[in-house]
DNA sequence: GCGTGAGATTGCGCTAGAGCAATGATGGAA
DNA sequence: TTCCATCATTGCTCTAGCGCAATCTCACGC
C-alpha cells in the first residue's frame, strides 16, 4: 500500500473490514470480531488487472489470496499447452489454498484474474501461525478442500460421461450465473469461442458448431467475442 | 483375532498401537505420543469382510475411518450406475473423510472393501472434539484433502488428454504397484476387465482388445480374472 | 472510411472407441 | 464329469467429435 503522491492506495483498512463483513467469506467464518481484525491486520490488499497472473502452477505456494474485487479462475496446463480445468474464483473465495498447508508446497493450478481484481494477500509466514492461533481457520479450509473435491469428481464425471453439447451447454450456464450480465433480452456473456472450448474441453470447431445450431434454434444469440443466453435451464436442457 | 470359540476381539489395544506406529499414517502424524493414546482410544477397530460397504456416497458422514489392515477403494456411481473415480484406500489411508468437516456433510463418495480389511473407526462427535483439542490433526486432514485435489486433477487431465490405451495402462501401472503380487515371472493382478473398464473409463472391449494386443506383444499375460505384467513401465511406455 | 488481422464459420474427411451380437473359454457346483 | 453361468473375445458397424483448410466477418487502428 503506497500512501504518497502518485501512489494509490488499494483501500483503507476499514474499507477491508466492511468489504470482509459484506460477503462473509467461508474461510473467515466464525471468527470473534477482535480476531477478525487480527487476522484481517496481517493481509495486505494488492489490486490485479484483469488477465494477471496471480499464481502459478509448480511455484512454491507462499501466498494465500481472498478475492474482494473482481473474479479470477484458476486452470492447469497440460504437457500439449491445453489449459482446461477451469474453476471460477469470484469475491470471498480464496485461491492459492496451498499456502495453508502445513508443509511447503506448490501451488495446485494457477490463478489469473478475468477483471480488475482486488484480493486480500496473506503470506504463508503469516498465515500459519495465525490458523495454529485460530483453528476455525482451519476447520474452514476443510470445509473449502471439501468443496474442491466435490467440484473436481462432477468435472470429472461429467468430462467421462456427458456429450461435448451437453458439457458446452452447462459451461454457459454456469458462466451465466457466474459472470452473466442481465439485460433486456437474456443474459449477456462475454467470452469467446476459445475460452468455451477450453472450459468444455471441446474444440473452437465444436464450440462453433453448437454455438451456431442453438442460434438458429433460437436459444441464444451469438456475435464475436459475446453470447446472449434466453434461458440457461433450456439450453441444458435441449441440449442432447 | 478370535481370543476364545465363537468371540472375536479384532485386535488388542496395544496390537493397534504397534500397527499404527508401524504403519505412521500421515493424518496421525506429529502427535506427542501421549496425545496419540488419546486419539487412539476414541477409536474403534472393526473389521470387514472383502467387498463390503464401508460408507455410502450421499449417506450422513458420521464415522470417519483409518485403514489398518487390508485394501479399501472409493468410487461413485453416475445416474446411468457406472462407476467411476476410483481411489484407492491402502492401510494409513483415510476415508470418510467428511466426518472430520465442523458442518455435517455427506460422504462424497462409497467406500468398498477390496480385501478382508480392518480399520479404525472414530464416530463423529468423537474425532470433532479431537480435532479441536489437536489442531495438529485438522492440519494433517488439509495435507490430506490436498492430496485429493491433486488425484483428481491428475484423473480429470488424464480422462481429458490421454487415450484408452494410455489410461489402461496407467490404471494397470498403479494397481501393479498397489495390490500387484510379485511372483516367478512378472506382476500378478487379480482383477477382471469390467474392473479395468471402470477404472479407466473405457468398455471392456477395449479393455478386451487392448489386453489382448499386449498379450500378443509378449508385454502381459491374461487368463480369466488375472492378467501378469512383465514391466508396468514399458507397458505405460508402449501404450500409445 | 479503409485495410487488416484475429476470431469465427463451415464443409469434408477421418478415426478412436463405443455398442452389439455371435462365439468361445473356464471354472465352480452338483 | 458334466453342466452352466459368467467372463472374455472378436468381427462388424456406427458415430461423435477432432482436425484441417478455405473462407468469411468483424472491430479496431490509422
Amino acid at each position: 500500500m503506497k500512501t504518497k503522491s502518485g501512489a494509490r492506495r488499494v483501500m483503507t483498512n476499514s474499507e477491508i473490514v466492511d468489504r470482509v463483513n459484506e460477503l462473509a467469506p467461508d474461510f473467515l467464518g466464525g471468527l470473534a470480531k477482535s480476531d477478525l481484525a487480527v487476522v484481517l491486520g496481517a493481509a495486505m490488499p494488492r489490486r490485479f488487472h484483469a488477465r494477471s497472473l496471480i499464481a502459478s502452477e509448480g511455484h512454491r505456494a507462499d501466498k494465500l489470496y481472498l478475492m474482494i474485487e473482481g473474479l479470477a479462475r484458476t486452470f492447469t496446463t497440460t504437457r500439449e499447452g491445453e489449459k482446461t480445468v477451469i474453476i471460477w474464483v469470484p469475491p470471498a473465495a480464496v485461491a492459492g489454498g496451498r499456502a495453508l498447508l502445513s508443509q511447503p508446497m506448490e501451488y495446485l493450478v494457477s490463478t489469473e484474474s478475468v477483471t480488475d481484481s482486488v484480493a486480500l494477500v496473506w503470506e504463508r509466514n503469516a498465515i500459519l501461525p495465525l490458523a495454529r492461533r485460530y483453528p476455525r481457520l482451519l476447520e474452514n479450509a476443510l470445509l473449502i478442500a471439501s468443496d474442491y473435491v466435490e467440484t473436481y469428481r462432477d468435472l470429472h464425471v461429467a468430462t467421462s460421461f456427458d456429450s461435448a453439447s451437453l458439457r458446452v451447454a452447462r459451461v454457459l450456464g454456469n458462466l451465466a450465473k457466474g459472470i452473466g450480465q442481465r439485460s433486456f433480452e437474456g443474459t449477456v456473456l462475454n467470452i469467446s469461442n476459445e475460452e468455451l472450448a477450453n472450459e468444455a474441453n471441446v474444440t473452437i470447431f465444436t464450440v462453433s458448431r453448437l454455438l451456431s445450431e442453438w442460434h438458429r434454434k433460437g436459444l441464444l444469440v451469438k456475435s464475436r467475442g459475446s453470447v446472449v443466453i434466453r434461458s440457461p435451464e433450456e439450453l441444458v436442457r435441449r441440449a442432447s
